[in-house]
DNA sequence: CTCATTCGTAACTTTATCTGTTTCGAAAGG
DNA sequence: CCTTTCGAAACAGATAAAGTTACGAATGAG
């Protein structure tokens, strides 16, 4: 697996606790929703409060809010809150001096793909949890 | 490692073989460049190869071509030639039918990280090898 | 105050993938 | 014939993800 399921059960906790705003939604529940382990969804939700998207209470009636109105969360921000900064896309082997290419293509992969990057990520801003409640069949 | 370097390993392999198209590039010769082992360079040979992006020769004198010239080959072409095409991006488990937004998020995710996907696809279209080996320093 | 509930987090297991390596057969040519 | 070179299988080691167990800390109900 050259990838992880992060960003997409991310979105679906997301998609769940606009559902209710009123209501403080346990791991547990959300669990029960996304057919996983709640340790596994408190690990995400631990991940997307250090981004500020989501609030957390502990004790009885605990549980998990949106920080924010579902139109101001966007995929993208969702992305970022759970998608690892420093992913491997170079051999971490030291490049050859004595050969040009190896002396000068990483920056220029690295502009390449920064540059791609930023046009997924504003591709994914497009789309809001607003937009994914209002598309879902009831 | 929740990634891996195949992209930019396959740039640099390929900026390789433009240096000089005339001759027959060896994986050995390779190797020495990105500094990495013979087979680690085949194995990436081989899924451009699959594409059609080079051609190789086997016995003595033999070795690896560019299929195109280098104005031909952009970087989208090499990602798709090497990149995973199903990579994980859902849990597998199965959705709860219970639950509204588990039965309804996934084709609206899709669609969303398919359009992401071909902005960074587009993106990386817009550099070709002819860039890469103009910008390299000599 | 006590106790049940719930999050936060660490530790561990299992499974999967990537990179590097060894090895050997097949093709090609000197 | 024999060296070179690719093609591909097989294996080890490292890294990461997902799931699970466990337990402490916070919180509020009674």
């Amino acid at each position: 697996m050259a990838g992880n399921c992060r960003f997409t059960v991310a979105a679906h906790i997301c998609a769940v606790l606009v559902l209710d705003p009123r209501i403080t939604v346990t791991s547990d529940f959300i669990a029960g929703s996304v057919n996983t382990n709640p340790v596994v969804v408190r690990r995400i939700l631990a991940a997307l409060a250090r981004a500020g998207l989501v609030t957390s209470k502990r004790g009885q009636a605990g549980g998990y809010h949106l920080a924010f109105a579902p139109s101001e969360i966007d995929l993208a921000r969702i992305a970022r809150a759970v998608d690892d900064d420093d992913r491997l896309v170079f051999t971490p082997n030291p490049p050859n001096p004595v050969c040009p290419v190896s002396r000068s293509i990483r920056p220029i992969l690295t502009e390449a793909i920064s540059h791609a990057e930023r046009a997924r990520e504003a591709e994914l801003s497009k789309i809001r949890l607003s937009d994914i409640i209002a598309r879902r069949r009831m």
